[in-house]
DNA sequence: GAGATAGTTTTCGTATACGATATCGTACTC
DNA sequence: GAGTACGATATCGTATACGAAAACTATCTC
């Protein structure tokens, strides 16, 4: 524990932030998958902390809905089964439609260019289909539309529903292929409509109806 | 200490919950107003607890926005300026009103009869206003109609929206009283549509739009 | 052989202790 | 008299320790 603070003169900040970022980076990266269960004592030592700190960080992750807390009984990784996916979903439509909203009007040229940009990669992304690095850009495309929402209450609730679908490795579009083509479509018609200046309304609903028809997507497909 | 499980037959809930229950609750009703110092060791004798389970308490309350905290130099209930308002009512108006809106088909004409009573009780408290009890009806009144939503992301969503603005004692009508008659006004609208099978997306904008003639009025009244 | 029970092990929950850090007050200097 | 440096105090951050609950295992009985 000494050998830490020598180097880079103390640490910036405290194990217990330390310990958040870390459980929330895995199992935000799938290191820690649904179901896992984080047990304080090893975590603990992996970071050479006591479990204090690590307690707390679970604390933060449980009301954030990352993680399950049961008394006595111990955290595990929250579970995305197809309800709790469709509830996600259905969520972070609404969330991230009002964001992508709010966000449009401060939405610069450059801004438009490089989300077209990262769209075209996803339209080459298409042949020899990689849902990873698809999903990856699809990340990337909705951050550059919504991350200019003035409302940080808003910002934050879209950022914790993709974390939640983060932590669920398995990407719709994976299972549902087809809707990637649909996608990048989708995409350039949103990016016209910011361009052309469309009521806040008009993007809202686009933005919502864009996530909705990928839940649907995944809908269809497990129920056939 | 030991005198606390002689009777009942042992705490069934434990401490760290206890402590978050009570802070939350102090906070809401208002005892913690915002800006107050939330001292650990503090919290702690009150509560007859150690400081462990208030920490993790608090690190609960971080995370969903009631309290702010600062490294090494503890945590302060959340203070909500106007600007807070503004961000914490829009991002309400956008939940709450798909939530309305999601709820809608599942509010049974007993629901509606509750409301509408709870509606009149509003539109009498009109003359010799109390703004504290004209807002504890109006937020039984949501309830009844956001209540239903299937979808608990986005109810619990809308609940910590109503526990920030229930942080801040301030109601709008208190400032606003003008606004309180036309509110009546709007919820029986809103009781009629629900009624008359109006769109889900019917629902959400008028849901939304009261919550937003609120806010306005709020702004309208502050600038002037 | 299947089920129940007692014992063991693991893991959690909380208290206490102590070092670290920030804040406040006082004295000292220019 | 104003500003700065130093010391005291309050409060936080984390480690360690120990009791309690749950989970697991092995044995015993029918």
């Amino acid at each position: 524990m000494s050998d830490k603070t020598s180097a880079a003169g103390s640490q910036t900040v405290s194990k217990s932030e330390r310990a958040y970022a870390a459980v929330k980076g895995r199992i935000v990266d799938g290191s820690y998958s649904p179901g896992y269960r984080l047990v304080l004592a090893k975590i603990a030592q992996d970071l050479g902390v006591s479990v204090v700190p690590v307690r707390e960080a679970i604390r933060r992750l449980e009301a954030e809905g990352l993680v399950k807390f049961e008394r006595n009984v111990g955290a595990t990784v929250f579970g995305i089964d197809p309800t709790e996916y469709l509830y996600t979903m259905q969520t972070l439509s609404i969330v991230e439609g009002a964001a992508t909203a709010l966000s449009a009007p401060l939405i610069g040229a450059p801004d438009i260019a490089r989300a077209r940009a990262v769209n075209a990669e996803m339209r080459e992304c298409l042949q020899d289909f990689d849902p990873d690095r698809f999903t990856r850009l699809n990340e990337t495309f909705h951050g550059i539309l919504f991350e200019h929402c003035p409302n940080p209450h808003i910002l934050d609730l879209v950022h914790r529903g993709w974390n939640r679908l983060a932590s669920l490795r398995t990407s719709t579009f994976r299972f549902v292929p087809r809707r990637a083509r649909e996608s990048v479509q989708e995409h350039e018609m949103l990016l016209r409509l910011i361009e052309s200046g469309a009521s806040a309304d008009e993007i809202e609903k686009a933005a919502r109806l864009h996530r909705s028809a990928t839940l649907d997507a995944y809908l269809a497909q497990s129920n056939s």
